[in-house]
DNA sequence: CGTGCGCTTGACAGCTGTCAACACTTGTGG
DNA sequence: CCACAAGTGTTGACAGCTGTCAAGCGCACG
């Protein structure tokens, strides 16, 4: 769900071709709302972003966080989703424009293929997240997303409340809750107050969630089911 | 997940763009590996084909289904699933290159975005259908899209077994199945054997899944959830 | 006609949603 | 500084739904 955070490199590609403006929005605060003409695309700066959509029967759900250098909104013709402000945020603010025509710059459009090749893997690996698997196993696979983001730092700041996280992952407040209190009862994680957690045993963490530290399997001495290694590919064609 | 059926007139301008080769898989058969380079994407010709994910534990995840004038595989770097053929298909093959690369012709790379976009929107919509729901109102769901697939028939052709639907709606045979048996019962759908169904009330059906026979609400004096209003976003605008 | 696979259905257990009560924090006003 | 109210989060009880296990049916294929 941060899996769209730009590297730096891209970053000041994306400064030298394209005009910003920078813009600030209070925590809560709507930024786009869902079918609104997408004009514009943007880059967080400084805070949280949450992007929605709403059911018929007023479910809310959520379809990703944005933090510093991720990039949100690149959708074409109407948004498919809302936009809000977690927190305080700074965000810049691009020019869409209609990247289909034929004037639109040649870096431009790459920068566009590239921010939805990203978008959409992004969607793929959340739609695995939720695909048939527990609380405890979903809230892990989370909490490993906003650690990968945070960098080596065993605390992980959660800067969106419960009903955020329930929204994202399609549960209730309480289910998230009791997955919290359960990752915490096995020795997974501590909680620190609301807004923060530490990661006491990242194995653990990532083996709940499904996933290995690294990212890939290293140890050929690690059992895994024999339909599992598909879940790799080919490697050496990768 | 049939969104990303092309209009006519995309697949023309396909067509005078870009070289193609014709390929035919016999049912089940594998069409490219998840983590696959992903040196080609496919437009289905005839016949079904399937997208998938294998997770660590075995579980099978199916991301989408394509028929006819759908395209699948319009990866970048790797192949983010795997593809099979759920029935004898036959399928046009087209290089995909490096849509980055300065070389690439501006039309391929105007596909390309265009059918990033719909893939992501389809994507988007998958997750929305998955989001804390029912059985029962997975599979409405689901069955619409078939039917929105299908045109204004309503008998609705499966080409795809239970299994695949339940790894695509993330349940399991048996709850589909049960799920198919309740629709019936309620009077919403007919099953005439394993590969089809009639539609017998469109409405309930569509009220079901959460959606609007037309797509949008055209009658002011529905009742809807005051939340709701959002689900359809700005309309004025769109 | 027999076999195998896909599918359906039932019984039961486990997990999650709902309802409810309560603790804690935050913000407002006195 | 305190009192109070509102919002957020935690926890328990319970019901409902879905996964698991198991049995049996029916279609397809040889």
């Amino acid at each position: 769900m941060q899996a769209q955070r730009t590297a730096p490199a891209a970053m000041q590609e994306r400064q030298s071709h394209l005009r910003a403006t920078t813009l600030k929005f209070r925590a809560g605060q709507l930024i786009f709302e869902q079918g609104q003409t997408a004009s514009r695309w943007f880059e967080v700066v400084q805070g949280t972003v949450r992007t929605c959509r709403f059911h018929i029967d007023g479910n809310r759900h959520l379809t990703g966080f944005f933090f510093s250098g991720d990039v949100f909104g690149a959708d074409h013709g109407a948004y498919g989703t809302a936009a809000e402000a977690v927190t305080d945020v700074v965000v810049r603010c691009f020019r869409i424009g209609d990247i289909t025509q034929e004037a639109t710059p040649r870096p431009q459009l790459d920068e566009a293929v590239a921010i939805l090749i990203r978008a959409m893997s992004t969607a793929q690996r959340y739609q695995f997240i939720m695909g048939r698997r527990s609380a405890a196993e979903r809230l892990a696979a989370f909490l490993l997303c906003l650690k990968q983001q945070a960098g080596a730092d065993p605390r992980v700041q959660l800067p969106m409340g419960r009903t955020d996280i329930a929204d994202l992952l399609s549960l209730t407040m309480h289910t998230v809750s009791r997955a919290f209190s359960e990752l915490s009862r096995r020795g997974l994680i501590e909680v620190e107050g609301r807004r923060a957690i530490v990661v006491t045993d990242n194995i653990g963490l990532c083996d709940l969630a499904g996933e290995y530290p690294s990212g890939l399997a290293n140890d050929p001495d690690t059992q895994l089911h024999p339909a599992a290694t598909r879940c790799f590919g080919n490697l050496s064609a990768a």
